[in-house]
RNA sequence: GGGCGCGUAGCUCAGCGGUAGAGCAUCUGCCUUUUAAGCAGAGGGUCGGUGGUUCGAGACCACCCGCGCUCACCA
């Protein structure tokens, strides 16, 4: 059995010996179920003075103080801590075994509620059952709460290495990360909830993929062994969305993960989790619109709020969002007008502003560029950017009145892209036509440039009606409401390199 | 990929050329309302890895591995 274990040590080695110990007085070390009728949380608010309340709960060991023949401890279940109070002379064997348990132990208590003499309200038990032992030390942070009510941490399980590599110890003992998750699935609950009320219908499409499309990115490959064909993991889920529009939903969503084979920092994981809605008979000025109600529904009924802290700026969403031309905004910045300008003003323009600028780079990535430097770091309250260059964009529709741009919009929040939307391209013709751009710019070695989907095309032929669409980064929307400056605080398993 | 930083006991850290340390955790003894419980004692380390410099290396040098921050890339 021990030899399992790879790194054993004294502390396992000890905790193996308390096992066998527990095994031979007839104790059953891991237990199947246990009847609990209350919680932490419940106890505390609950409290009353004159009643002395039966009740059974259970959690993990977190604290124990041993005062020979009575013992306190503090178990930890989901909703918190409670501490729990044990006397050898009202459980007898029970306190027996209890010496033989340890901080992480799994443990099942039944007992009244009662207050200590300093105040803190416990439960004193009369009968304790060992659920399941722990066999690692857990590297458990002492609290205690000043006078002035702040809490302080002593040794606080701090090494991100580690939290991360082994997330369910993180859980266990940071409780605020727990916190962080609970509101990253309420936040997608709330989003799930608003668009089912909206009436639009949550549908899956294919994470496989044989040609990938719907974004710039590199995609990771993978292989099927019957059909030997390669197959791409989705790095987005709008051509497939488009198609279910063609087939007649009126309104379709899907939220799911994305995966790009591109760098890793603090706003990038290679698998993330991305909201994508399309809605028939709707453009971009009415999704607008939308984004502002949904994102609205979602802080008001998670946060009550809709003024937000983001390291040092303050964030309001309050409707309507300030806009602003692509184009213009970096006209007014830069001089630099990007849909007029020759390559090779563009090419100075970025030079100017000290970017590096390689030969093979093509036109659009020049632009991209320039706003990304000059503009996008100042968009910090929720800013919409409006009417992009077509040349960025080759599933958008082009502007109804401005030569070269097309409808498509994306709302700027503390200098980061939190959606990107469009009214999307549904003229087949033309749809062709920049896939065909596509294919010169790959050819000219753009990694990231579309392919050609030929049964895409073929469903638009068919007919599809105008639609708006948009796409939502999820983990990022997390991050900025919850104050959390690296995506990997917000994704329960980032990527990491394996352990040797 | 570049720059900066980190890796020493289960956890948090000190040590920066001369016998591997502290607090918590663990173990033994005492202790029936404690709460960073207390008191007395004990055990625990290939100092991330491999080479090198040196009489002598956690410490200095080189390379490697892993992580963090940051820049680039990634709309």
């Amino acid at each position: 059995m021990e030899s399992t274990v790879k790194d054993i040590n004294n502390l396992i080695k000890r905790r193996y010996e308390e096992l066998n110990e527990l095994t031979e007085k007839g104790i059953k070390p891991y237990a199947y179920s246990f009847d609990v009728d209350s919680d932490s949380e419940d106890i505390k608010q609950n409290y009353n003075e004159n009643e002395k309340r039966n009740v059974k709960i259970a959690g993990r060991l977190m604290a124990i103080r041993r005062m020979g023949k009575a013992s306190f401890a503090h178990i930890m279940d989901y909703k918190g801590r409670v501490q729990i109070y044990l006397r050898k002379d009202e459980i007898g064997d029970q306190y027996t075994a209890f010496k033989l348990m340890d901080i992480g132990d799994v443990v099942g208590v039944e007992g009244y509620v009662f207050k200590t003499k300093t105040g803190e309200i416990s439960v004193h038990v009369t009968s304790l059952e060992l659920l399941s032992k722990s066999l690692r030390p857990l590297p458990v942070a002492k609290e205690v709460i000043d006078e002035d009510g702040n809490k302080i941490v002593y040794d606080q399980f701090a090494d991100k290495e580690l939290r991360y590599r082994q997330r369910y110890v993180d859980l266990i003992v940071n409780p605020e990360v727990k916190e962080i998750f609970v509101y990253r699935s309420k936040i997608i609950t709330a989003m799930r909830t608003y668009l089912d009320a909206e009436g639009y219908l949550e549908v899956e499409t294919p994470v496989l993929q044989p040609l990938y499309g719907g974004a710039a990115a590199k995609p990771f490959i993978s292989h099927h062994n019957s059909l030997d064909i390669d197959l791409y993991l989705r790095i987005a889920d709008e051509l497939y969305l488009k198609r279910l529009i063609v087939g007649g939903f009126n309104g379709v969503y899907e939220i799911s993960k994305d995966f790009r084979n591109e760098g890793m920092d603090r706003l990038h994981n290679p698998e993330f989790t991305m909201m994508e809605l399309y809605v028939s008979y709707k453009d971009y000025n009415w999704m607008m619109e939308f984004v502002e109600k949904m994102i609205n529904h979602i802080c008001k009924t998670v946060f009550g709020t809709l003024e937000f802290t983001y390291g040092k700026h303050q964030i309001n969403f309050e409707a309507p969002w300030k806009r602003i031309s692509f184009v213009e905004a970096i006209e007014g910045k830069t001089g630099l007008n990007v849909i007029n300008a020759t390559d090779e003003e563009l090419r100075e323009g970025a030079k100017k502003l000290g970017i590096e600028v390689s030969s093979v780079e093509g036109r659009a990535k020049l632009i991209d560029e320039i706003f990304g430097t000059v503009v996008e770091p100042d968009l910090i309250q929720p800013t919409y950017v409006i009417d992009y260059p077509l040349i960025l964009s080759p599933l958008a529709k082009k502007h109804r009145s401005k030569d070269g741009l097309v409808e498509r919009f994306e709302a700027y929040i503390a200098g980061w892209e939190i959606c990107n939307a469009f009214s999307e391209l549904n003229d087949p013709i033309d749809q062709r036509k920049r896939f065909e751009d596509q294919v010169k710019l790959k050819e000219a070695g753009d990694e990231e440039a579309h392919q050609i989907d030929e049964d895409f095309l073929r469903a638009i032929e068919y007919g599809m009606p105008p639609t708006a669409g948009l796409g939502v980064g999820i983990d990022r929307l997390v991050m900025l409401l919850n104050n959390q400056s690296s995506i990997r605080d917000v994704i329960f398993f980032p990527q990491m390199r394996p352990e040797v």
